[in-house]
DNA sequence: CTCCATGTTTAGAA
DNA sequence: CTTCTAAACATGGA
């Protein structure tokens, strides 16, 4: 699930469950997804004692503020996500990174495929600003949007993926995106004027907003999303022609030929 | 067995 | 330098 929307959901919950609360223990820790330099015995001894005070999103990446001042960094690749349940509970499948709690619950990170990364960094946005990770596209504003595609060569939604442009956006909603601006998939960034661009980043703010309202649960979406008929033989929502899968940036994308045509012709 | 999957990195080609 | 493609990573579902 973990792009943008999802990791916002993300957030949430672990605000809303995991804040201020003493971690007793630290158990599951998968090496293979620490960052570079990084240790189980360094990522215990960070967060063992200590209290998550707040968390901090930007693109797909989500931070918790520990009591040294120091973050811990989650990064959910494709598979990853988290569950906060008692402690007496076993952990689900997968469960890469599990904190005990003092208030007899558990915070698990799961992620069955091990393509996140688990990290400890002094300060977010210097770290991702090194990683030559992007500004969240949410910061960037409808301006800041239309400026960002000034002299952009390539196709519209390998721009609008491309994490060091901006930070957030995947396959997945790349194409809600899309689908709702009614916007081929390849379109040449150049070819957009300034106002087609700005209603393309207010379906950006728009599909975001509904996807978090929906806890990013396809079958909560609103009815005229692609996003849960995005499949081989899945149809449009609007219009009901069947979607056509492309390639683009290495990966799959749907779209409606009926709702989103060609830009040659438009 | 084969193909595909919400992400990122790396190598090599244009 | 930018952009594109393919492969690799690790794991499982269809």
């Amino acid at each position: 699930m973990p792009e943008l929307p999802d990791v916002e959901v993300f957030k949430r919950y672990l605000s809303r469950h995991a804040l201020n609360q003493r971690v007793v223990a630290v158990e599951c820790i998968e090496r293979s997804l620490l960052r570079d330099g990084l240790s189980p015995r360094k990522l215990q001894g960070a967060l063992i004692d200590t209290q998550l005070q707040r968390a901090y999103r930007r693109g797909k990446h989500l931070f918790a503020r520990l009591d040294d001042g120091q973050w811990l960094e989650l990064h959910f690749g494709m598979t990853g996500y988290l569950d906060y349940a008692d402690a007496a509970e076993t952990p689900p499948r997968h469960s890469r990174l599990v904190l005990e709690l003092d208030n007899g619950k558990r915070l698990a990170y799961v992620n069955q495929r091990k393509l996140g990364r688990i990290g400890l960094v002094d300060d977010p946005d210097t770290y991702l600003d090194a990683e030559a990770v992007g500004p969240d596209i949410l910061t960037l504003g409808e301006s800041g949007f239309v400026e960002l595609a000034g002299g952009r060569r390539g196709q519209l939604k390998c721009w609008l993926m491309d994490q060091s442009a901006m930070a957030g956006l995947g396959n997945i909603y790349s194409d809600e995106i899309l689908f709702q601006a009614r916007a081929h998939p390849k379109t040449p960034v150049k070819r957009l004027a300034a106002v087609q661009l700005a209603a393309i980043y207010r379906q950006v703010e728009a599909v975001c907003a509904k996807a978090v309202a929906a806890k990013a649960d396809p079958e909560r979406m609103p009815a005229d999303f692609l996003l849960p008929h995005r499949r081989k033989d899945g149809r449009c929502p609007r219009c009901g022609a069947p979607l056509e899968a492309l390639t683009a940036c290495g990966r799959t994308a749907y779209r409606c030929p009926e709702c989103q045509p060609d830009w040659e012709q438009s």
